[in-house]
DNA sequence: TTACTTAATCACAAAAAACTGCATACTTGT
DNA sequence: ACAAGTATGCAGTTTTTTGTGATTAAGTAA
């Protein structure tokens, strides 16, 4: 019998980096919209709150998924957007979501 | 600026759907093995609890992903096995694995 | 001088997810 | 009579994740 082995697995890991209540929507909306300042990206994802916000950008940049690029200026301005990574993601994130539309349409009808 | 809404999106319905820490491991097992008993499937899926186990199979047989198929016998029989449109979701699986491997590569060498 | 703006950050509170360990029902083997 | 095996269920607790609300620093416009 065949047993799972969390550590090397590719698809915990990508799974991981993505998880969490609000780091796909700031990534969407990166991907939607380009480049955005932290303060557009806090009135585009609606309902996130700073903290969130702060703590899913910093995740996603360390995971290398996100740029940020400061300006040393008062007041201040941040930039983020997707790196070559973070956009080689979407392609996968639409296989996802033509999956996610059949399960939705199946589950609908039942 | 494009706001992201979190109820029409395909994506976030599939990743509810195999969220948490043990249905993807549960979903591979059986992706792997084929049909299994729930007494296989907790050697399978190591370290995961009787509850976790439980309440992993039900909510993957709610939205459609699973089978459970249960003979009346003593001691009791359970089997499980992955649904149509749980069969479907493992080359998307593959191409996040994909993603996921290039991603682990750029951050060992980072 | 005072208020305003921006990108964070922190201590604390609340909510969600997961874990522990025991309980059950029923029948077969000892 | 008694233990063993099977697929769950549940109360209570711990761990993890999110949310709240206030706070900072430094310049610019009023």
């Amino acid at each position: 019998m065949i047993v799972f082995s969390k550590d090397k697995c590719a698809v915990g890991y990508a799974l991981n980096t993505i998880g969490g209540k609000w780091k796909l929507p700031v990534l969407w909306i990166l991907s939607q919209n380009g480049t955005l300042r932290y303060n557009e990206l806090k009135k585009s994802v609606t309902g996130i709150t700073n903290m969130m916000l702060t703590s899913s950008l910093k995740e996603l940049e360390e995971s290398g998924l996100v740029n940020r690029v400061q300006y040393n200026e008062i007041p201040p301005r941040v930039e983020y957007s997707l790196t070559e990574i973070g956009e080689k993601f979407l392609p996968v994130l639409d296989e996802v979501a033509k999956w996610g539309e059949q399960l939705m349409n199946l589950n609908r009808k039942a």
